[in-house]
DNA sequence: TTGAAAGCGCTACCAA
DNA sequence: TTGGTAGCGCTTTCAA
């Protein structure tokens, strides 16, 4: 049904070639304007749209690439993909945004369909490099926070490592000794972020810190903190995973009847705007969100065109501190 | 560059024709498991990748669907684009994802390339129906939150009437009388939201409510509560445009010493799941942003299929009052 | 200024 | 089980 009117409809109620209607349709030169005109008509009159398929075969431009979520509800990846989006307009890209709804099943099912409609996938990807390489079967692709080991992919890293550092340098010069954290819960090992965070800890001789773990929402990091208070009341500041987890912590600790930052300190990681509407505005480890997304398109883009990928340093994101009113 | 290695490259190397190849990677049956994997190991190696557009052209299957919003990063638009992008998925259609940058140039530009690319438009537009047309050309369009004219257009219409009713009938019950509104600024005309308001109180006999103006911020909406409430000093509720003032407006209500919803009750517009992030939770006039996404998806897809439209009165999305903790 | 022919890369439909 | 032929809808030579 979609697909019915041809270019070869449109010559024949225009009483001209097709060749004749292309010209006419794409501003070629070299035509009469009466005889445009009578194709531009005859077009609109048939409702004539051009097959974008058989466009795409014979003129071989138009990059379209694909954009792996696991949740665009997630304001963290909404930051990333509105990144991405702006970088591939500026080019005149399209992308093609999949969100996998946190599963790696959805995101199976992902992968087998988008490499039919893309030139490359950029992303946030659970499965191993193995079955990503073999649903992407040679498609360029773009891993985002997470390394790869196969030469056929390439990586958009980031090193919060530092931000984490100044984000305690800054807790304890403001005189916090008694710092937890909160990291995440329900994933097999704790995460890259706990381990700077101890690092950073014992750097300043504040050994075996406390750790407690929160699911992924505001109200898990609510819980979160309202446990490790619980355990360890003595805390006088928290870094959290994440922003969201830390706007659960202040909620908490609102409730709690704990002044923030003057009772606890909080420090989150990401560095999302919403931070900002938050009361107070939330002090965090912040990863510029708008670039990684720029960086994955860009690479993407590269890769696509066969020219050479971006340097190595070029394709870290380093978080640094952000410091608002949390801490 | 990119496209480089076809079919028939593979057939070549792989010894047979390329219908042979064809088979082998479209699974079909009829083909001999030593030839298939002979041609899947010469495909593999040659890095072959079939054309999206060769394989478009020839299978009419495949519909993609563009969504148009003005910014991605406006929380409302993400859970729209999110319900968008679930629909989709479940049809096994794609979305590309446009952000127009709250800009009508970009969006003249974006309608531009986009009709080259998908088999139906749908989202957020700002251009007359006129401009709109003539960029689309005869593709199908879904209007979302605004009414067309022209039968060629199709629309998701949000009535939020009746639930600004519930909203101000249940700050009514629950006491109030000096109700104000935060509309929103920079725009030509008051809103609809303001209308339904003003009503709404007419309604309960309290006439010529105070509104002022907040421009579409956190911070706007912080900004604006303070003027509001400078001028007016009794009032003891109220809502706003939309979720982002109303939490600025928290903000700005704690800042003021002022205890929510004790000494000043705040209702939004929108229902955001952030709306539960701040502390106390917003009460809202929520609209079915996943359902408007599907719904959107959904229309769109029988347009393109030749389908009949969708009943009007399931292309309605109603509001309705959702109380938290704000009011 | 226009049209005829060729072909983009692929799959469907036959016949072998 | 395989291959030949045709053709999807369009643009791009090249002649007329």
């Amino acid at each position: 049904m979609s697909r019915r009117v041809t270019i070869n409809d449109v010559a024949r109620v225009a009483g001209v070639s097709r060749q004749t209607v292309s010209r006419a349709l794409n501003d070629k030169g070299e035509i009469d304007a009466g005889t445009k005109q009578r194709v531009l008509d005859a077009a609109r009159e048939l409702g004539y749209r051009p097959s974008r398929f058989a466009r795409g075969l014979v003129r071989q431009d138009s990059t379209t690439i694909g954009l792996v979520i696991p949740d665009l509800l997630n304001p963290f990846f909404t930051e990333v993909a509105a990144g991405a989006l702006e970088a591939a307009r500026a080019r005149g890209w399209h992308v093609i945004v999949y969100d996998t709804a946190d599963s790696i099943t959805v995101e199976r099912g992902t992968l087998e369909v988008v490499v039919a409609q893309v030139d490359a996938v950029v992303g946030y990807f659970s499965l191993d490099e193995a079955e990503l390489d073999r649903h992407l079967g040679g498609m360029p692709a773009v891993l985002i926070g997470r390394d790869h080991r196969s030469p056929r992919f390439s990586s958009i890293r980031i090193d919060g490592e530092k931000g984490v550092h100044e984000a305690v340098d800054h807790l304890v010069a403001a005189g916090h000794r008694r710092i937890g954290m909160l990291d995440h819960a329900g994933r097999a090992e704790p995460s890259l972020r706990r381990d700077w965070f101890i690092d950073a800890m014992d750097e300043h001789g504040l050994h075996a810190p406390v750790v407690g773990n929160a699911v992924q929402s505001a109200d898990g990091g609510a819980e979160a903190l309202n446990e490790l208070l619980d355990q360890h009341p003595d805390l006088t500041a928290v870094f959290t995973y994440n922003d969201i987890i830390a706007m659960g912590a202040l909620k908490a600790a609102r409730r709690l009847g704990k002044a923030v930052p003057g009772d606890l300190a909080v420090v989150g990681f990401d560095g999302l705007q919403l931070g900002t509407v938050v009361d107070p505005a939330l002090t965090s480890v912040a990863l510029d969100t708008r670039r990684i997304g720029a960086l994955a398109i860009a690479q993407a883009g590269r890769l696509v065109a066969g020219e050479p990928s971006l340097p190595d340093e070029e394709l870290l994101v380093s978080a640094v501190l952000l410091v608002r009113e949390s801490a």
